[in-house]
DNA sequence: CCAGTCCGCGGTAACGATCCCAGCGATGGA
DNA sequence: TCCATCGCTGGGATCGTTACCGCGGACTGG
């Protein structure tokens, strides 16, 4: 009795348990092709019996399938990042897919190395939120090898074939920035982490092809001149993504740009860094100055103004990029879904009527 | 010329480019065995120009080894596990592996099935935060099947050979609580999803097999109890993983043992639910009641009055985890590692000596 | 009663790598 | 000169599964 002690047990085994030959105890397990009643409860009972688990690895050679689909975002402590994995881990087991994760810390180096390991991993489909729009030769050698790729909010033009999913940047800035004018604000700030455009480079139509913080600064020179409101650049503070350099921004533009009654966040750490800026310099929200935040964090309810968000579906972005991941997969044909998310407006306390002009703001400068 | 058009291209193709025979082919590439330096050359020069890469999944099958460790948590994107997976995933990629996620929503049998779906792709071990100490049978039977198995902040006693690796709960407590009766406090109310235990049952010797949460609440306990402080049930308000149901829990507290001078939440949720009550309630604090939270949160320093709180180490946590992970697969015989990390206390605006006594606390009811 | 189907089953070849072993020429020492 | 050794190479076996083909027997219809 050879018995595989604390070894795997194969189908051979089984096979032999119930007395048949390895294709037939096959056919009973995988419920394919044709087997006797009897032999496919006898088959499933020695399976049973000794903990049988196929060996995906062996049956992925076969098939060349691995129901394994790769996921490589830049940071998944980001909660937005966070948020759009839960989605397509959720979705993805709802399709009887499995989630091989790459964290690559924004590095283009490590983003190469991952979606090289992915294919050498045989991966079914990846899911990338790219380091850089243009440097996507290692996206482009993975559609090459038949591996379908769905772009997480961010856009990769030369990548052809890949589906691409995001939030709909533009629009969202739309809510924001109507949202203020509605109030009644003309003079209206923003904090981004793209550098200003010259007012002559606003075009809608590149709308599709740029990364997440240019669109959104898009979208609000365009909800500004929809309103008949001269897009200003110097009314944009730009920061790296880091609260300390939001903070600063902030400062900066407010000294520069008294006239400004009303300051647009366009990325969670930079609406963090933004409103810690107001609470040091004193000064008050909404009364001297309306704030609006992106992403609804946790925060936003605790803080005080309670914080006026642009809500962006993260979660949701994550199960359509799945879905859409699979759609691509089966359908290898069809090329180039876009697909586009709605962000929603979360008015709070932080926004409200402009000051009456004349009234100055007064910051209480250390 | 058989050219594999889109197909994926092997270590055959290869050979046959160089004209060697694939045995070489794979000594050259592998860099093993002996290839003279001419012919080595020959083979990678081959493999370059026709893009191979080579399919893991035939390798494993022979080497026994996938290179892969699952993760299985119960939600990626509660921050503590945003954090603990991004540590994790560092350390993965410089010990050269990859990690297969699953997050199971907090649900037994998810988790059950992603481990079995684990085990099937053979991963090389798991690092799992399992949903129950005691309905773990499937933890077990992945040992037995020789996966190395390491747990994350959750204890699993039955499950002998796991390593583990967790949060110092109890010292994290005192922490907090000291801090708590340095500052004069003697009345010290605790927020926790555990139940209010019997004070005849604080017992200090069941720290490594309890959950965080009781074992915070342990913590909390027998800090009191070195510090002469008796150990009082009513104060323990329970609460479960939700923001209005701690903040439910506070009010209650406050309102029936008006005598508390100060509370210590257990968790983040719990944190910023409690901190909700206060603000509700117009409590001020740290003047009227001193407020300790869980977890450096990003809003901590942006609410007033600036949060103190006991950080704990999630990053470091998840990198912890799997070289641990790894040490156990590389020497499998010694067993049962427990590795503990150590949380540390932020001291900010919310702690500070307790009202006079006599003082009432005014609460205002809407 | 015979021929044609169809069901159930077993044998064997893949999949793409690694691993083991044997062959073979060159080299070196006796 | 001959044998042992060593470096390099190629040919298979192998991992565990699925895919394919063919065979025997039962069943059916004419």
């Amino acid at each position: 009795m050879a018995r595989p002690a604390s070894q795997s047990v194969t189908i051979i085994d089984v096979a032999e348990r119930a007395g048949v030959s390895k294709s037939t105890a096959a056919r009973a397990l995988a419920n394919y092709g044709s087997v006797s009643e009897k032999t496919r409860v006898a088959v499933q009972a020695a399976a049973e019996e000794l903990g049988y688990q196929a060996n995906t690895l062996a049956r992925s050679m076969i098939t060349g399938r691995t129901m394994t689909v790769g996921v490589v975002i830049p940071d998944i402590s980001n909660p937005f990042f966070g948020n759009a994995v839960r989605g397509i881990s959720t979705a993805a087991r709802e399709e009887h897919y499995d989630v091989l994760l790459s964290s690559t810390e924004g590095d283009i180096g490590l983003e190469r190395r991952a979606v090289s390991v992915l294919a050498g991993k045989k991966v079914d489909g990846v899911i990338i939120a790219p380091v850089s729009t243009e440097d996507t030769e290692h996206l482009e050698s993975l559609e090459a090898k038949g591996v379908a790729v769905t772009l997480l909010d961010r856009p990769a033009p030369k990548v052809a074939a890949a589906s691409y999913v995001a939030v709909d940047h533009v629009g969202a800035s739309s809510l924001a920035v109507n949202h203020l004018i509605d109030l009644g604000h003309r003079e209206i700030g923003i904090v981004t982490e793209a550098s200003a455009m010259p007012s002559d480079q606003i075009d809608p139509t590149l709308a599709s092809v740029l990364r997440p913080a240019p669109a959104r600064l898009l979208g609000y020179a365009m909800a500004l001149r929809s309103a008949g409101i001269r897009y200003d650049p110097a009314l944009v503070a730009s920061s790296a993504y880091a609260r300390a350099s939001a903070s600063a921004a902030v400062r900066r533009l407010l000294e520069s740009q008294p006239q400004v009654t009303a300051v647009y966040c366009t990325d969670s750490e930079l609406s963090a860094g933004a409103f810690a800026a107001l609470q040091e310099l004193g000064i008050d929200s909404p009364g001297q100055l309306s704030l609006i935040g992106f992403d609804d964090q946790d925060w936003a309810t605790l803080v005080r103004p309670r914080l006026t968000v642009v809500e962006q579906p993260s979660y949701q972005l994550g199960r359509t990029a799945l879905k859409e991941l699979i759609a691509t997969m089966v359908n290898p044909a069809e090329r180039r879904q876009h697909r586009t998310l709605r962000g929603r407006l979360i008015v709070r306390d932080s926004t409200a009527r402009p000051r009456k002009s004349g009234e100055e703001r007064r910051t209480a400068t250390l």
